[in-house]
DNA sequence: TCCCTAATTGAAATTAATGTTCAATTTCAT
DNA sequence: ATGAAATTGAACATTAATTTCAATTAGGGA
């Protein structure tokens, strides 16, 4: 599946006309393997272990070009740092955030969902995308403090 | 009513042995006033009709007071700004943010709610806060363009 | 295969939002 | 009024993100 994501870039980047790099594909081939939200630091840095000379830079601007093949979005919580999660248009997933251990939990619920269309009609709005976070303490770190 | 929320920060100055201050006064005061969602460079904005001379930095520091004092919180929307907006511990709201002209509509649904506490419980996650941002198009919007 | 042009890279400079420093000023308890 | 402590604002520092640009590289065509 990570192939057909693979693919998928390949046929955007011809389609844009762009060249094939060593550095630019490590970069793409790390962040399909990855998990999700993952910050630009934390992508440069499981690059480097491939090529310790990819700068911040071309991360950045490889991971443009992952939101604009549709392959990522980019994500900002509260921390104030975007992060990058891989993209299924099938599917929405909204996000707990463990405010303790910062994991990160994806979830979803389709009724949360049917309920905000509802919302949002009602106001008159008609619904592109919607982020919802919740921050809270996860059981772990519940169990280690008390 | 914005009686009762002068006096809590008042209260919380008092009790942190804040002076008080021309500047910090007409900025809290702006605030208290002021509709919801101002970013730092709103509130500087009005501000500045007042008295000009208040600089960025009082501002800055005065909203991270209010924050604190429970009167505000800081919220980020996806153009990266924080925005300061007025809270009401009783109530939480969250937001239809309009892609075209920018409005930002508030709204509560307790049932949203309530599912949001189930679905964290599920997975065993102690909620303390959340954000639900929905991006669309407003109706007017949505008229003028087609 | 060797060019040639256009795309790419990475280091460094730039921007934008936010934070911090510090000398000068202001507040307020005494 | 006085002086210690808090406050201010201009300038500087920081952080994340973006852009610039000279040097390099990719890849289609002669």
């Amino acid at each position: 599946m990570d192939q057909k994501r693979l693919e998928v870039f390949q046929q955007f980047a011809a389609e844009k006309g762009l060249k094939s790099t060593r550095q630019r594909d490590s970069i793409v081939a790390t962040f399909l393997k990855s998990d999700a939200h993952l910050s630009v630091e934390d992508l440069h840095h499981l690059v480097q272990e491939v090529n310790p000379k990819i700068g911040y830079a071309t991360v950045y601007r490889t991971l443009k070009l992952l939101a604009e093949s549709g392959l990522a979005v980019e994500r900002k919580f509260d921390d104030g740092q975007a992060r990058y999660e891989h993209l299924d248009p099938e599917e929405h997933h909204d996000h707990l955030i463990c405010l303790d251990c910062g994991e990160i939990v994806e979830f979803e619920d389709k009724q949360i969902e049917a309920l905000q269309e509802e919302v949002a009609d009602r106001l008159g709005f008609h619904v592109v995308s919607h982020n919802l976070d919740m921050y809270g303490y996860c059981s772990k770190c519940r169990k280690e403090r008390g």
